[in-house]
DNA sequence: TGTACATCAGTGAACGCGCGTTCACTGATGTAC
DNA sequence: TGTACATCAGTGAACGCGCGTTCACTGATGTAC
């Protein structure tokens, strides 16, 4: 599993793997995730088909490699954000750049589901990661108890939140934040304001907004 | 392009229009849009491959059908809810449960695009009637101005709006229910809050809330 | 009401394609003595 | 420092598959007189 295999040749082995997953990203912004070909990476690669099965042993792991890799850059980009002390606003301007520097990356692991692909466990570790900081960025900014009828439910149904202290208030907060993040982002690399004529920068800045005072 | 023609044959030729969408459908549901296939169509339909080009010319034909019968169908679903007079909280749950009955139908509009596919200009304008039953329930409910930047900025930036009278409060108000309704939904139907252990339907609830006290 | 003709649904063979994956192999590279 | 061996990257042929689409055709159905 781990590509940190010392001398040469797991150099060589990691930095090949490296390769095909570039191949592989252009190939998924290209024609999306559907068309992704292992013949066709090893053709870039000026390898032959059967090659590739020297790094990954089937097209789902590659999938796999991929879908991993993205959810590890988002969980560092965040926290590396929360480290430096952005508050609300600030997080999700920094999800929103990611987001846009690289579409695909986002919609691979937030869009529709790749069918008959089921995600490895350590992916869904990453994604609780991703939701602590944002509960944590929630509670350092202060949050008060809304007395909703969803936090309250939230209160009893909160395993999926890393820290078992987590106020339910930020609880909330947070999955409205990603939630209400998801939705413009996902439109707009989607495509669907195209046409439109608004500023989508514009929307998603009005919509931070109603994030952080409520 | 009108399936309207009369005669036994117009009649039989509609019928068996209906058939093939509604495998298409069912493998649109079991394996994703990028899986489907005509000739696996004309197998359950019983019969050979050739024959569905009497009724679609091409594969990207028939998804074009699918796209404009999901939209027109959400046209009618919410054009008819409004009629009833509902206010936006109630349009809101119409919307949830139209995507609910058939997730991949609502993924097929607003999911992830499909690579390469080009939509025709007629869904544009449905999309437009969809938008423009959510402007006209805000204006029902009743909408003041915000004076907030992006509502100042969609009032020289409305050609999307069908109605040039409605007053740019509620094309925020449009766009904001718009992306949050998405926000749930697309992650409610695509699974990625399968796990964690709270009700949905009480989140959709939360936000909607939000979206009619603003 | 009966016949002739045009229309059109559906068939079967075929084309060229690219896919994931397996297998037995060659040859280069790193390692142990 | 040199040699023997094990490791492993990469090859080429092959398998079976399903795809979209074209083509020339058969045969049933509806229509016009």
């Amino acid at each position: 599993m781990s590509t940190a295999e010392a001398g040469p040749r797991g150099r060589y082995r990691a930095q090949v793997q490296t390769e095909i997953k570039q191949y592989a990203w252009e190939q998924i912004a290209a024609s999306g995730v559907s068309a992704l070909s292992l013949k066709a990476i090893a053709k870039q690669l000026g390898m032959s088909g059967p090659a590739l099965y020297r790094y990954y042993a089937s097209r789902d792991e590659l999938i796999t490699a991929l879908i991993r890799d993205a959810y590890r850059s988002l969980a560092d980009t965040v926290r590396e954000a929360y480290r430096k002390g952005v508050d609300v606003a600030g997080l999700a301007r920094v999800i929103r750049e990611w987001a846009r520097s690289d579409p695909q990356r986002y919609l691979l692991i937030y869009g529709t589901p790749i069918p008959g692909y089921q995600a490895p466990d350590d992916t869904t570790a990453i994604s609780v990661e991703i939701m602590t900081v944002v509960i944590d960025t929630y509670r350092r900014d202060g949050v008060v108890p809304s007395g909703r009828r969803f936090e309250t439910h939230l209160d009893s149904h909160r395993q999926w939140a890393g820290d078992p202290t987590a106020p339910a208030s930020a609880l909330r907060q947070a999955l409205a934040f990603w939630t209400r993040v998801h939705g413009v982002l996902s439109l707009e690399l989607a495509g669907h304001f195209a046409g439109m004529g608004f500023d989508p920068a514009l929307l998603f800045a009005d919509e931070v907004e109603d994030l952080t005072r409520r």
